[in-house]
DNA sequence: GCCAATTGTTTTGTATATAAAACATCAATA
DNA sequence: TATTGATGTTTTATATACAAAACAATTGGC
């Protein structure tokens, strides 16, 4: 009959319509009546109360301003949590981040790129200072920061290209490239010196460092990076010390990544 | 026979369980095999093994580093994503924010309490600078930061002393509250200025202004929250420019929860 | 290298989750 | 107010999801 039943001998019909009830309250922009709900899946209403009577009794779901009317619940945010916290490279680079917080006494992070955002995976506060934020979780578009192009830089110039086919880059400051040419520029420049640095003497207030992790297979997988303000950092000692601590660090995950390269 | 049986004729099974091992793979610190699940959820191999099968193929699941283990996928962080930008008071507050971000040129956060945490709802960056990340489902304590005194002020005495009861308080820095007492000094002088102000003068490197968002009942549910390295903020403009527009912000979005005191 | 134990996968009779239909409740319109 | 249509809830006959048992594949200990 159907084509894709074969395999599908084992499908839980009530997990697998749950589930996508959460994707689909998730992609609306509104809360929606049970009434909506089964429409948009095309099932019968009663079917459809079911389900969402035991999505709101697991607090999966919750209910909505307007009376009958229903949202995802908090539920669903602890388990992205637990995704981030469970991410395997997480665990590895966690003790040696905040090491090198330690060290250095400044914010340090952990990121990976996700589709076209760079994705933080964990990051240790400065002890001091206010003003660099924990991130964990937080996603933002990996054209226009030095942490993307430090994670752009595993890709190669087709991927490259593809990565741009159809992005809207719109200029967040003047530095920010609005193109496949200047993102590649700035990548290249990123591969030649294997690290970024952004000083504040350019844009008021902060200054960052970005370095490359590397896995087995010698691709880049992840970014550590490092970030305060520019009081927290001195000029001379960025290139001396902050720097070659932070690519100590991206080369100790990498080692225990498996990278087996001297870069 | 079960007191709780009573309501539960509407319960899927099927989803029930599918979700328990969603919760249980994100409590568990690894990736677990079919049978280590079986075993935790008290069922049978046959029936987990369908039930992961569904989960996998719909990519709420995905393989472990070793062959038969199974951890939480991507698609759980993009609930997770969905939950935050859903919040109603998200909404509300993004256009505001955005606003508060092109007037002040510093970045602006919204933030809920959530247990004992800080959660970053959404914010808005400087246009210039590269110290302050975007923070969106972040999650931090609440008792160290300013932004939790700003949110705990929405809290009584007695639900302020339940909050501490068991809270381990370790000191960030040498003015981290690590006591009841000490946290309700904190509280207190909030509630009386109605704002915290941090300047860099004691912390090097940033400053940081939070006030509280009232809805209908008068109760606090956010807080507006607008920080940058000191180079951004001038001392002097500080208390004269960042703070009444800060606390304007945060009034405008209060009166369209329908607040309607004048604080 | 054998055995025993454990795990992942498939089959199948039966208990049960399900969708249709009936019912109840509400909102809007005339 | 009566009427219509739509929505949330309950019931129930039947299609089907399920757990036990059988099977296959793997691992670990002696």
């Amino acid at each position: 009959m159907s084509e894709s039943a074969n395999h599908d001998i084992y499908f839980v019909p009530g997990l697998h319509r749950g589930l996508r009830i959460l994707e689909i309250l998730g992609a609306a922009k509104t809360p929606m009546s049970l009434s909506e709900i089964a429409r948009a899946m095309d099932l019968s209403r009663s079917s459809a109360f079911r389900l969402v009577y035991t999505l709101r009794q697991m607090e999966f779901l919750k209910d909505g301003e307007q009376k009958n009317t229903y949202t995802l619940g908090a539920k669903v945010l602890n388990l992205g949590f637990a995704y981030l916290s469970n991410q395997p490279i997480t665990k590895i680079a966690r003790p040696l981040l905040a090491q090198l917080r330690d060290t250095t006494g400044v914010s340090t992070h952990l990121s990976v790129l996700e589709g076209h955002n760079v994705l933080y995976l964990g990051s240790h506060q400065a002890r001091t200072g206010f003003v660099s934020n924990m991130v964990t979780g937080t996603r933002v578009e990996a054209y226009a920061t030095a942490i993307g192009w430090c994670l752009l830089s595993g890709k190669s110039e087709a991927e490259l290209a593809a990565f741009c086919k159809g992005l809207d880059m719109p200029p967040i400051t003047k530095h920010t490239p609005t193109s496949f040419q200047t993102l590649k520029a700035r990548v290249d420049q990123m591969r030649t010196d294997g690290f970024v640095v952004s000083h504040g003497f350019r844009e008021p207030g902060g200054s960052s460092i970005a370095v490359p992790v590397w896995d087995q297979a010698g691709k880049v997988v992840a970014c550590v990076n490092l970030s305060g303000p520019d009081s927290g950092f001195d000029f001379d000692k960025l290139k001396s010390f902050y720097l070659p601590e932070t690519k100590a660090t991206a080369l100790r995950i990498s080692r225990e990544l498996g990278y087996e390269g001297s870069n």
